[in-house]
DNA sequence: ACGCGACAATACATTACTGTACGGAATCTC
DNA sequence: GAGATTCCGTACAGTAATGTATTGTCGCGT
């Protein structure tokens, strides 16, 4: 009974890559952990969670579910090691763009670009992100990575909006309402088409507010 | 083979009430329709769409599933059942609270109040929410609902911005700001507990960017 | 060249859930 | 109060999914 099992529910990724690999390279004579971690996506994306069956994973891949229980323990290995790599890759994600101070404004403008112009870009990671989202009320181990993703990202908010000029007692509301607007309107126009004159208008207006320009909102009658 | 079937896909509720209802009063005798939606409504805000099982509905009813299956013509038959009548409920509620425009502020903080605190209280109709939302997804019917509800809510928010005098060019970013922004709150802050704070910020600032007082966010150097 | 280990196929047992047919009890109608 | 109707129980068939045990097949090292 010899079996690897990856980490299962530990925290860290663990890239399992002792195999070997073999030499063949586009063939995929022998599949990985990832493989089975990058099909599983594409059913979350488009299934959610409750929708993950491990023979449509095989189908999908080309094998029997015979493959699938030498990769992973049971189908609970699956999903937590989906959960830990999809935590990790949100945060070389947040790394990979942690703003350096230099322009600010232009910083912002890609994250928002990032956040909402280009979801509709990354449709299969915005589906993931709203599938994790939503299994996260029901299982606790994705509502703590969850939780630790979302404060890490109102960090990184924060952090841009000290570097704007705000005044501290303001960063907080700012980099949590921004935050909020962001998942919010990925929430609401998932699935939408059209919606890029929508996404511009939140962006103008996000901006506005956190450049300070917000104050002729108002028809004159104060 | 007698069945009188509600009407399943229509978009109305037709409320199913030619059933005499029996005159046994507290006990539950004999269930109606919506006695098996009201069930269904825990479940799914428990478990989401994917887990509304009919066997579960009828130990949770105290009867077999027998019972269902005289309701109701099948799984989907429930599932749109439930979906008409939570958009029906969302339009009357959207009704109830509608701007008489009197008093614009109080409205806005009203609004607030009901989208954000008390949703912490409303725990119920929070967890349905999002758990149609994420229904919306992959379900055509569930998603055009959603759309519909989500376009009166901005309609309605659109109308309290006018009774504020925001002038009309930013009625509808202030509007869809906002409603994207309470569903974020929500989806975000969902099964977290000491977040009345967090909320409360949220709140303040969007009435002072609404309220047309945002131009205090920088430290000056313009 | 053979034997070991990584990887996959096959076959089987089990469980959970749906839908349907039919029968029975309670209640309304006339 | 007899019969039709409403509502629910029971029993059965069928399907889909998981997990496990066992066997089979590559390919590498020596």
């Amino acid at each position: 009974m010899p079996r690897p099992l990856g980490t299962g529910l530990t925290m860290a990724s663990s890239k399992n890559s002792p195999r070997t690999n073999r030499n063949v390279a586009p063939g995929k004579s022998q599949l990985t952990r990832d493989d089975w971690l990058d099909a599983a996506a594409g059913e979350v994306a488009a299934g959610g969670f409750g929708n993950l069956r491990v023979l449509t994973l095989a189908k999908k891949l080309g094998v029997t579910r015979g493959s699938f229980y030498w990769h992973f323990r049971d189908h609970e290995d699956l999903v937590n090691s989906f959960l830990d790599r999809w935590r990790d890759r949100r945060f070389v994600e947040l790394d990979y763009m942690r703003p350096k101070g230099e322009n600010p404004e232009e910083e912002l403008h890609q994250l928002l670009q990032l956040l909402l112009t280009d979801a509709s870009r990354n449709v299969r990671r915005l589906q993931v992100e709203l599938a994790v989202r939503d299994f996260a009320r029901r299982n606790d181990y994705a509502a703590r990575l969850v939780e630790e993703v979302d404060e890490a990202r109102v960090e990184q908010n924060k952090l841009l909006f000290r570097n704007l000029g705000s005044v501290e007692d303001q960063v907080e509301e700012l980099a949590t309402l921004m935050y909020v607007a962001t998942i919010g309107s990925q929430v609401v126009l998932s699935g939408r088409q059209g919606n890029t004159d929508i996404i511009r208008r939140i962006e103008h207006l996000v901006a506005r507010v956190a450049l300070g320009q917000g104050g002729s909102t108002n028809s004159g009658k104060e």
